[in-house]
DNA sequence: TCTGGGGTCCTAGGACCC
DNA sequence: TCTGGGGTCCTAGGACCC
């Protein structure tokens, strides 16, 4: 039988600041979005005060303020590099390992015996908690699913004291009775809905429901969910990802643009970077899209445009990318209009070891490629934005550069930011 | 006034072809 | 008066994940 386990880090983001301002633990704290927008990552004493994932800043002034909660600006630098450091211990312990997302990875423990797997994954949490100062929590179950569930429970039971395994199948269908099912992984907000119209409170409810109804409202991915609750693994680990199948960068204004010089530095920034993700992968893009829009929650004025561009072979030089994108705009711009969001996608990637040359090149591959590789080689070694484009705008304070007000120091990853021990 | 970013997969419908 | 069926590809939209 397969046996998974999840090992999850317990409000990452937040346990990130913590490890480095210890004055933290207690406190309500909370992580924010982009721009100081939204609350992200929140603290149990945050939770605990009621402020829920993704609640805008603004609805939250008079919480924030009355309970002193403590606001970082996320600093994605610190929390890569603190997740980089938990995926090194896990994968020193367990050799078949899956980085599912930032703060998650699901182990494959089908080889250890059942009296080991607790032992094991209590030793992980301590381990990790040790190499590098981040709570975790871990849940064991037959399937991807049941872990997801157990690391649920093993993370709001404090009894469990992190770990929990759902082998056993007298706790499952306890710990599944327990579980809220708009908790379970796979149903989303509409699903919820739908379900609990229906009576399927929990996920034991779920299991217990009628298939071809599933499948009517939630495709095969429906009963998928149905096989992984019954213990029926239909989601294998992924030790070797697929490739990837887009790269994109957007960003929200923290007010509306309308002014065209200012849109065009955004996006030929929002371009570099694309380009740089590219090559970063090693990877060229046959198709760009550019979207803009402006104010989603002004139902009444909202505007939403996209326009492609495909380029005569993949690519990743940053100058074309830019050019495209911009002439991609010059489409969609509107005068007068406040935009509120740009991004750019890129699709149809390809390997760059499968270059293909063309007959008639207006661009100068080689050069270029070359061009490229020389920027990259400096902005690695001399920090990010040494080199750049112009047309990105030269420093000096933006409107349309992210807000971040309350960001904390890359201890970790900047020699100037070094935290100081004294 | 203020509301994130980056992904994946599935499905339905239209265009097109034989 | 009668007006097929099936396959593929593409796109948009909807759902989900973190």
């Amino acid at each position: 039988m397969s046996r998974f386990a999840l090992v999850d880090c317990n409000n990452f983001y937040v346990s990130c600041e913590r490890v480095f301002d210890p004055s933290l633990e207690g406190r309500p704290v909370v992580v924010l979005s982009n721009n100081d927008g939204c609350a992200v990552a929140r603290s149990n004493e945050a939770k605990a005060l009621g402020i829920g994932m993704g609640a805008p800043v603004f609805t939250l002034a008079e919480t924030l303020r009355r309970h002193d909660v403590a606001c970082f600006s996320s600093n994605y630098a610190l929390y890569g590099d603190m997740s980089r450091r938990v995926v090194t211990t896990l994968g020193e312990m367990v050799p078949d390992l899956e980085v599912y997302s930032i703060d998650e990875s699901f182990l494959d423990l089908s080889s250890f015996r059942a009296v080991d797997v607790a032992e094991l994954c209590q030793r992980m949490v301590r381990t990790v908690k040790r190499n590098t100062g981040l709570p975790v929590s871990a849940g064991v179950g037959p399937t991807k699913t049941l872990a997801k569930v157990a690391a649920g429970l093993a993370k709001t039971h404090p009894c469990l004291a992190g770990v929990c395994d759902l082998t056993d199948e007298t706790w499952l269908q306890r710990a599944l009775a327990a579980t809220d099912v708009g908790k379970v992984w796979g149903v989303g907000r509409r699903y919820e809905k739908f379900l609990k119209v229906r009576g399927i409170n929990t996920a034991l409810d779920l299991a217990g429901a009628d298939r071809t109804m599933i499948q009517k409202r939630m495709g095969v991915n429906g009963t998928r969910l149905l096989d992984e609750l019954a213990g029926i693994s239909c989601f294998p680990l992924e030790t070797n990802p697929p490739a990837q199948k887009g790269v994109g960068v957007s960003r929200t204004f923290a007010s509306g643009i309308d002014d065209r010089i200012s849109l065009d530095e955004a996006l030929s920034s929002y371009a570099e970077r694309a380009a740089e993700k590219l090559r970063k992968a090693g990877l060229r893009a046959g198709v760009m899209s550019v979207f803009a829009m402006s104010n989603r929650f002004d139902r009444k004025h909202f505007y939403y445009n996209t326009a492609s561009v495909r380029f005569p072979t993949p690519t990743s030089a940053a100058s074309e990318i830019i050019k495209g994108a911009l002439s991609a705009f010059d489409e969609i711009y509107k005068e007068g209009l406040p935009f509120k969001k740009l991004g750019i996608q890129m699709r149809e990637l390809v390997p760059e070891s499968e270059e293909q040359l063309l007959l008639f090149d207006t661009v100068d591959r080689t050069r270029s490629t070359s061009l490229m590789k020389a920027l990259d080689a400096v902005n690695a070694t001399m920090g990010n934005h040494t080199l750049g484009y112009a047309s990105s705008g030269l420093s000096g304070p933006k409107t349309w550069r992210t807000r971040f007000n309350h960001k904390s120091p890359s201890y970790t990853t900047r020699w100037d930011e070094l935290p100081r021990v004294s």
